[in-house]
DNA sequence: CGCATATCAGTAGGACTGAAATCA
DNA sequence: CTGATTTCAGTCGTACTGATATGC
């Protein structure tokens, strides 16, 4: 027992990790990564997008997104075109496999947050959630 | 906005990324950086200790201590010298220059406390490292 | 020209794995 | 031989920086 488990800043580190390490576990088991979710979400269910407007969406860097994107077109899980109005932008769309793909991690998804936060009640999650919001990056 | 800011693990990850950016920032003004924190907080005001017993006290990866300990040791801030009663460790001890490197950091540290909670008032503060608690790794 | 978009290559820090040498 | 300790080299995820080519 040292004194970094007094360090709120340490906790919430662990924390984080646990989280992260629970949900990357359960996404491998479906040859899924971070990423490739967040993009999915951030197509599901809306207009096609560019890849700047994926970035802002997913809270990702474009280049991760392209590199990304590379990835999940390869599996026939998005589909990228040049932008007719704008040369300079691809427009990116989910397809039906990616539908699909994107409803099987969203299960897979919820089923973590039971996960990590089983040793909460639900009061607790609640204020424990209304932290988090507190808590993030700008504002 | 996504689905994503109502995701527990999403909004733990930006929270936690947040604090990490906070700490990192203020440590590497003074030329610091985390592993070396942790590993002078787990020499400073004990005796001795061997590398693997850093490694358990700080929560780093033996290989991870290996490198950091090079590094504190060019600098003069910890003592590394062959075990006497057995000669695979080696006896790690932190000088005085590394336990004013300590205080210096532990004051940072204090200080990103802080400005990390600063969103939270006292009563939520208290609840959230509760809950951070109940959300550790092993236990 | 300035600005936006997409892509390539590389870096940083944290956590981790394999393999090896040394020695109890 | 088994097991513990230290060390080297490298991987993985996330996030980021620099530089470049292209087109508005």
């Amino acid at each position: 027992m040292t004194s970094l488990n007094a360090l709120p800043t340490w906790l919430l580190s662990r924390a984080s990790h646990r989280a992260h390490s629970i949900l990357t576990e359960h996404l491998s088991l479906v040859g899924a990564r971070g990423y490739e979710y967040r993009i999915l979400e951030a197509l599901a269910g809306t207009a096609p997008l560019s890849q700047v407007a994926i970035g802002s969406s997913a809270r990702l860097d474009r280049r991760d997104v392209a590199v990304t994107l590379a990835n999940l077109e390869e599996s026939g899980l998005i589909d990228r075109n040049p932008d007719p109005d704008d040369a300079r932008r691809n427009v990116v769309e989910i397809t039906e496999a990616g539908q699909e793909r994107f409803l099987q991690l969203t299960s897979i998804v919820a089923d973590v947050q039971e996960e990590v936060l089983a040793p909460l009640d639900d009061e607790m999650r609640a204020t424990f959630v209304s932290a988090l919001c507190l808590l993030q990056p700008r504002g």
